[in-house]
DNA sequence: AACTGTGAAGTTTTTCACAGCC
DNA sequence: GGCTGTGAAAAACTTCACAGTT
């Protein structure tokens, strides 16, 4: 059964394609070898029928009558999502914030891998973090340019962030994840997403209200 | 004029003003005092007439001809976040993810403020990580009882994360960011958003096709 | 009996387009 | 002329409900 693709699927089902698959991961650790989309669903707080809807885009994965087998759902839905390999991926910004990205040890399992960490500050670089030699920003674009990398991720502050994303973009990166607390600007082509937590907090305190006291 | 918030709002609503507030900010830091919905738009890659529909929902904060000015549609967005105040946050988890959020310097001015960092290793508990002594997790429950502490951070790794949650939540908290990369089950009325980096990566990677080599 | 995959129905969200005001 | 606020229209998304398969 080939992977179905052509037909336009939306980006917003692209979105929870990674939240099945880490919820798989973790009922695979647990023993399970079959699922349902009930079940999943329970897990994530999402309906059945939109996971088997969601699926359905890219081929049948399922049994009727029997669920989904784990590890080929897994397998699938690596496939689809690209993570069926190493991305290598370039870490802008040594600070408190790009070292605890760069000791993360979460990222290889799941398809990334950090390679680079650069910084602008004199002070840091030559630094060693983790496995890490911190490289000067100056020489991100030579570093990268025979490389490969196709992921950036953005660690310095926000007055930083649109001159860093110019230099990843320059070095042909065309994914950014960008912890900056800013919209940046990229030419078409270019992915990017962001990370805020003050974002995620302020959306929770709106609903803070009454009983508050 | 008042509040207007009797009115059923759209959750996705609210979860734009955080980003309409921060680009708020930016402008009034460059000097302007008037936007307007377009150029706001432009900014977030939203349209104006989202931006102009979503801020309608609480009310005309706008001048026909003229736009928004700015510092009072900043004031009026921290009224409805209700970021007009500091809420105090407990962080569990002081490795380097947590230790990277005690050292954060952006949440103060944004409405938030760490107040507490809890850790379940005794080789942390006790140590100085920027302002804050590490606490015991076993006396979460009885430091923040007293303290009106609504909203909790999770910086500990996956297979600790339900068990935090199940603490904060029993401490009173009613508001978690949870930066561990695993869905957890919270009580009706207590809200969760989650942080996964990898999320958003492998959210990018889907579209890493064609023209790859 | 249990479960998928899917058209159709229902709901939510976004965009359009324009009256009204500065 | 420029801009907001807003009903109405359009588009996108989710849920329903069931035929079909194991």
């Amino acid at each position: 059964m080939p992977l179905k693709l052509n037909e336009n699927i939306p980006d917003i089902v692209i979105g929870r394609l990674p939240l099945y698959l880490r919820a798989l991961t973790y009922l695979q650790q647990e023993g399970h070898e079959v699922t349902s989309s009930h079940e999943l669903g329970q897990r994530l707080g999402i309906s059945s029928a939109q996971i088997r809807k969601d699926l359905s885009h890219f081929g049948g994965f399922g049994k009727q009558g029997t669920g989904y087998q784990i590890p080929y759902l897994i397998h699938k839905l690596q496939d689809v999502l690209q993570v069926n390999r190493i991305w290598p991926v370039a870490v802008v910004g040594a600070g408190n914030l790009g070292s605890a990205i760069a000791h993360y040890r979460g990222f290889e399992e799941r398809g990334f891998r950090v390679c680079w960490l650069f910084d602008a500050d004199p002070r840091r670089i030559g630094q060693q973090v983790d496995s890490f030699i911190v490289q000067p920003i100056s020489e991100l674009q030579a570093t990268l340019s025979g490389s490969n990398c196709q992921v950036g991720m953005i660690a310095v502050p926000a007055d930083r962030a649109q001159e860093v994303a110019d230099l990843l973009v320059g070095a042909g990166v065309r994914a950014i994840l960008n912890y900056a607390p800013i919209n940046i600007n990229v030419p078409p082509g270019v992915l990017v997403q962001y990370i805020d937590p003050v974002v995620h907090l302020q959306h929770m305190s709106f609903y803070l209200r009454a009983s508050d006291e």
